[in-house]
DNA sequence: TCCTTTCATCGATAGATATCGATATAATAT
DNA sequence: ATATTATATCGATATCTATCGATGAAAGGA
């Protein structure tokens, strides 16, 4: 994904192609949740995390932390698998990389 | 401000600092927007830039990139200054930096 | 089979956000 | 002074989002 090229900003430069600037926004906007920061703050020091972890280490109701869990795998920024009756959810590394990468990394 | 530490994930393990979790995810709200992100994107590529420049390259009114840009400024990753007639905004680097950083940089 | 546990989805609702037109403010020019 | 231009703010509205309780689905145990 080509981001941050370099322009001179003027009233004939094109903004950045709408489509990045909508998946890039995307991705940030899985971040904009204090609960969402948590859990990949929590994600990120582990291999992977049970969601009954999850449930239990937050104030909210279970459909609640689902929801959260379901807007970051939209973002590609965490992945699922199942094991039994349990869910086990984990950072994808590339997509925290290239959000850092935007950012000037 | 300390982000990402390592932790192990389980039912005992604290979440992360609620204040920290609400700074960073304001600080990621402001680019879950693909209008700001492409105003960053500019910024990012030189030194200042006019607001009637920004107006004049995007195709929302200019009370829109307004508020774009207010939401920006409150979460202190763009400053902006008066000469004359004209603003100018550009970035705050450091504050571009500490989300690179939290994001693992 | 029936019950329990784990997780996802549905439906509803209160609050946030993006957008615009209208208006205010402030500087400059005529 | 008046007009013009650039930017910010206000008020309204349509859409989006976070949250919950209720329900569904799928697995395991009694």
């Amino acid at each position: 994904m080509k981001t941050l090229p370099i322009l001179c900003c003027g009233p004939e430069t094109e903004p950045l192609d709408p489509a990045a600037s909508e998946t890039l926004a995307t991705r940030f906007r899985a971040l904009s949740d204090p609960t969402r920061v948590a859990i990949v703050n929590r994600l990120a020091s582990t291999e992977e995390c049970c969601v009954c972890d999850l449930n239990a280490a937050f104030e909210l109701s279970q459909p609640t932390i689902s929801h959260h869990l379901k807007v970051l795998r939209d973002a590609g920024l965490v992945e699922s698998s199942r094991r039994g009756t349990w869910a086990y959810y984990r950072l994808v590394p590339a997509a925290v990389g290239e959000l850092r990468h935007t950012l000037g990394g």
